[in-house]
DNA sequence: AGCACGCCGACT
DNA sequence: GTCGGCGTGCTC
């Protein structure tokens, strides 16, 4: 046997691919080659130098050319992306693809991992003195003045630079650098007296620096995790070593990397999905030779190299969006786990309400709890009060109760947040005369009204149509929008309140680039306003004159058949009512609902979420469900109902003897049709990972080889966080 | 996933 | 007479 290459490849297929070696310079494993694939060329990675041959060796092709004469992921990254392709199903090639910034999987030579900054020239000095340019011209020629200055430091400065930029690189006045050491390292600032249960938390964890644990910091909105985070931080600085700090998708605005960069004195490395691809690949490769001491992002920067790592941090860790839906439906989070054992470093996983997957960790005494209680900003605690819809005249969705606590909050001059996770005018347009209702049909599920637009859109497919001026069934003129949305609440509200402000913020409205930030930008003076808002506002932002939270409409999380709702619904009603009250001003919730009785509210009202949190988890441990057993999920849809049918029947007959495996299905997915493709699935439960993954292995290997599965998209995701 | 090859309808 | 429809088969 001749030894070859083995390499992997960013296509979805379950193999890795042998090379015959180079003519010329060695690969070693992790190094990039670029090779012939198919009739075109492509960049892989190498995972083994020296395999044995798996296939004839006539249809072995040689590798064209070693891209990286180092390994450009080390041992541990390595290692790491072969249990994560193994652990959820997916293709090797893909692991290492999501691994890779895009740029690097070019066959380019790496790029300077430099960082791009700006200087006048003396041509640009002069004109500056003569004032001789103006508006965005004038302020970068000023914000030069003191010397060169990074690219990404004058983004934050000045949002429009690089089109100035470009006028003054034509003019000869500016010129682009590349500097090799980092900034002149601003001072850091010290950051504020922690308080006691902080300086405990900090002390737990600085006590396990330098070898594998995990700690849930498990503290309420306000009760200062970012200080705790911060101090872990600096620690981890003193002693050279380099952090990454996991953030939830939304949760990333300029402000706290500022804010970061300011306070940590050094290298702040950014790494999230909007950004340029050149900058990210640098930000990823100044990681990878340590000049990155602290990083921070979404995701996928999960799969950032660290070979001087010391912490690991993952802030609002129950956050769905660390899960990956779709190709590699990895979770950053359960992936970070493993990171931090092979690199023996402390992972914190902070949160005010902790996944149950998390807490059941601690329950099994896997991860340390750190509780933080306080809430140093404010005064009094959150009042959460039930408002009882039933037997109420409601206005446009709005009880008087809740319409008198926003008269009286901005009476008082302070804001109030109205809640509703739904956007547009209202979920159904019906006809009061025969009771049709508008259904996309690609979906069969009613079409959203939006006013504004003067459309009807399906919010599952994005499938929009004019509104009928008439009942389509019947011809009756009589169509009346069912239900209320954040643009019917807004209008509601604008109505009732004609001299307030009433801002909405949805997927529409912050549409814009940096929409959002300016919006909240102009909430945050001391004035009187109404919000209106969906999903978007439950994350941390702090609105200091926000006092009043008024959640409306929890009630279809109440009854979903998906069973992790009830931890979701609990989960969004804290962190909105987190809004409330953060400074000096004590805040109150109001929860609308009709089903004032129902269970869960009455442990949200009594113990908060961690009351929430045990009954729940309870309840999963007697029902046998996460985190208490282990779940794959194969999902499948085709155009044709009977495609799915054949395809989940052949599967479930290839499980062959369930011996102690519990099946579920197969059965149509709770969208049984979604942008005109049919949708089923077929549920496999085992009790130990071991178990679900000694199944896993050959049954995808086998659904791979079924006929049926040629006339179906299919994929297999394990540990499903959501069964649409 | 791409990207070929491969046999059957409406058009310059 | 062709351009092109997507079925199915392969990629070291």
């Amino acid at each position: 046997m001749i030894a070859v290459l083995r390499v992997a490849l960013p296509v979805p297929l379950p193999t890795l691919f042998d090379y015959l070696p180079p003519a010329a310079g060695e690969a070693r494993a992790g190094a990039r080659v670029r090779v012939p694939f198919g009739r075109g060329e492509m960049v892989g990675v190498v995972v083994d130098p020296a395999a044995e041959a798996a296939v004839g060796t006539g249809r072995l092709k040689r590798v064209s050319e070693v891209l990286d004469p180092y390994p450009l992921l080390d041992d541990e990254l390595m290692a790491t992306l072969a249990w994560a392709a193994d652990y959820w199903a997916g293709a090797p090639g893909e692991a290492f693809a999501n691994a890779l910034p895009l740029a690097l999987r070019e066959p380019r030579p790496l790029p300077a991992t430099g960082r791009e900054a700006w200087a006048l020239t003396v041509q640009g000095r002069s004109a500056r003195d003569a004032k001789s340019r103006k508006g965005g011209s004038a302020a970068l020629l000023d914000a030069l003045y003191d010397g060169p200055r990074a690219a990404d430091d004058l983004a934050l400065a000045l949002p429009a630079w690089r089109a100035a930029a470009r006028r003054l690189l034509d003019a000869g006045l500016v010129e682009k650098l590349e500097l090799e050491e980092t900034f002149p390292p601003a001072s850091s600032t010290p950051g504020p007296v922690l308080s006691d249960e902080q300086a405990t938390a900090v002390a737990a964890i600085g006590e396990g620096f330098g070898s594998f644990q995990p700690y849930l910091l498990d503290g309420v909105t306000g009760s200062g995790k970012t200080e705790v985070y911060l101090a872990l931080i600096e620690r981890a600085l003193a002693e050279g070593k380099q952090t990454l700090l996991l953030v939830p998708e939304i949760g990333l605005a300029p402000q706290t990397v500022r804010r970061l960069r300011e306070r940590l004195g050094v290298a702040v490395e950014v790494l999230h999905s909007n950004l340029a691809e050149g900058e990210r690949a640098r930000a990823w490769l100044r990681a990878r030779d340590g000049t990155a001491r602290v990083v921070i992002g979404t995701r996928s920067a999960v799969f950032t190299p660290l070979p001087h790592a010391g912490l690991i941090v993952v802030d609002e860790e129950h956050d769905p969006s660390y899960k990956q839906q779709e190709g590699f439906r990895y979770h950053a989070r359960d992936l970070v786990l493993v990171r931090a054992r092979a690199l023996g470093v402390p992972v914190v996983l902070g949160s005010a309400t902790p996944s149950l997957e998390t807490l059941g960790n601690v329950q099994a005494g896997r991860y340390r709890r750190l509780v933080l209680r306080a809430r140093p900003g404010a005064s009094q605690p959150t009042r959460v009060q039930i408002v009882d819809m039933r037997a109420q005249r409601l206005d446009h969705g709005l009880s008087p109760t809740l319409v008198h606590a926003v008269a009286a909050c901005v009476e008082r001059g302070e804001q109030a947040l109205v809640f509703r996770n739904r956007r547009g005018y209202a979920p159904v347009l019906l006809c009061h005369d025969c009771g049709w209702h508008a259904d996309c049909p690609r979906c069969e599920r009613p079409m959203t009204l939006h006013a504004g637009r003067r459309r009807l859109v399906c919010h599952h497919c994005d499938n929009t149509t004019a509104v009928p001026p008439a009942c389509p069934a019947c011809g009756s003129a009589n169509l009346s929008p069912q239900g209320q949305g954040t643009e019917r609440l807004e209008e509601a509200l604008t109505e009732r309140f004609p001299d307030i402000p009433v801002v909405r913020i949805d997927r529409e409205t912050t549409r814009r680039r940096d929409a959002f930030g300016d919006m909240l930008d102009g909430l945050r003076e001391d004035k009187p306003a109404i919000l209106v808002g969906t999903q978007m506002l439950a994350k941390g932002h702090d609105l200091p004159n926000l006092t009043l939270v008024a959640i409306v409409g929890v009630d279809e999380g109440l009854h979903s058949v998906d069973f992790r709702a009830g931890e979701r619904l609990a989960q969004l009603v804290v962190q909105v009512a987190g809004r409330a009250g953060r400074a000096s001003k004590p805040g109150s919730v109001l929860l609308q609902t009709h089903h004032p009785d129902h269970a869960m509210l009455h442990a949200l009202l009594r113990g908060g979420y961690p009351a929430v949190a045990e009954s729940l988890l309870e309840e999963r441990r007697l029902l046998d469900l996460p985190p208490y057993a282990h779940q794959v999920l194969l999902r499948a849809d085709a155009l044709g109902r009977t495609e799915v049918d054949a395809f989940l029947a052949e599967a479930h007959v290839a499980i062959g003897d369930p011996g102690d495996l519990r099946i579920a299905g197969p059965m149509p997915a709770p969208m049984p049709l979604r942008a005109g493709r049919h949708r089923g699935q077929l549920l496999v439960e085992a009790a130990s990972r071991a178990r679900l993954h000694a199944f896993l292995r050959p049954w995808r290997q086998a659904l791979a080889g079924l006929p049926a599965a040629r006339k179906v998209r299919w994929s297999l995701d394990v540990d499903p966080i959501d069964l649409y």
